[in-house]
DNA sequence: ATTAATCTTGACCGTTCGGTCAGGTTTATT
DNA sequence: AATAAACCTGACCGAACGGTCAAGATTAAT
């Protein structure tokens, strides 16, 4: 079941694209002409590869919590409180440093209440969460970290490192002065 | 130079039914027809208190700013660090409960890079943040608080903050479960 | 070489958008 | 009571939107 080579290559770039113009004015203010003319494509074209403006945008969604969950995986490489958690949040970092467009798109889906990603947030990311909540209670149980609600914390963790890479105009604004 | 009552009526409603839309739709998802709806007033109701759509997002922004910066004042009551953050962040947390809508355009503003309130960023909020830093510097200097970067601490306390305004249907969703 | 499948695209469609405006109604002023 | 100012609104406009389609061009399969 091996796709066309041709395909490959405009879907990639379709989807390249539409994360750039997704980012840059969200999923109203985005058009399929800006999309088209950022891939260098006629609009047409685009229609051909993705019928709707929302099938294209379920695939950015799509491959934005793919990065997520497997960023999210280093959580388990160490035994370690301390260096599983400052490993996590190591890569949450570099995440929001390297895809702050990806990082954005996911903000703004959460902002208008998750339309579309409401299952996998209930599902998936619960799921995911729950396992490290878990973790990270037997942490506490054994006495190796302090007493804390280890949602709540987890939640700190997201607030931070999405921050930068969100509020990032905010925060240029503001440090350019000093 | 006194304004009608029907004037202050009116305006105060289209106000109101704006924050709704433009924090559940976003500024393009936003359109003049629902904020009619909202507002109870035909369309062409709005356009005579505001000329343009735009017109109509700066001052629900503006707005946003004043309370914003009202809040922050909070930080200033107390000469005691630990008070003096405690209250500036317990005031912080109760605007994101009550109000969440102001919250949410607020970061959708930030989100697109701040293209209308940039001027306010690098002045006025830049130079409320200023006081601020200098305020803890001093705290560090005279061995009041341990030392750390005040910029950075002001940047997490937003962050966390924010957070469970803007992103509450993830952590709905996440703590149904349990 | 021929056929089939895939890809490309300008032109077009119905809908909705922000915004306008003329003309009527209500309120304030004298 | 009369005039002026402010307010209201259905009908309308050009532009831009997401999406369609038929017909041609290119590539793959035989």
């Amino acid at each position: 079941m091996r796709k066309n080579q041709i395909r490959i290559n405009n879907e990639r770039r379709i989807l390249a694209a539409a994360v750039k113009i997704f980012a840059g004015y969200g999923y109203q203010g985005a058009t399929m002409r800006k999309i088209a003319e950022e891939a260098g494509l006629p609009k047409a074209n685009l229609h051909y590869y993705f019928q709707t403006k929302e099938q294209l945008y379920r695939q950015v969604l799509d491959g934005i919590f793919k990065d997520w969950l497997a960023a999210a995986n280093t959580f388990d490489e160490c035994e370690e409180p301390v260096e599983a958690l400052r490993g996590y949040i190591e890569t949450k970092m570099d995440l929001s440093r390297k895809r702050p467009l990806e990082s954005r798109i996911w903000a703004e889906e959460i902002l208008r209440g998750a339309p579309l990603i409401q299952d996998q947030l209930e599902q998936t990311l619960a799921a995911w969460l729950d396992t490290r909540v878990k973790r990270i209670t037997d942490w506490i149980n054994t006495g190796t970290i302090q007493p804390m609600n280890p949602r709540i914390l987890m939640y700190m963790i997201w607030a931070v490192t999405q921050h930068f890479a969100d509020f990032e105009s905010q925060i240029r604004a503001l440090n350019q002065q000093q």
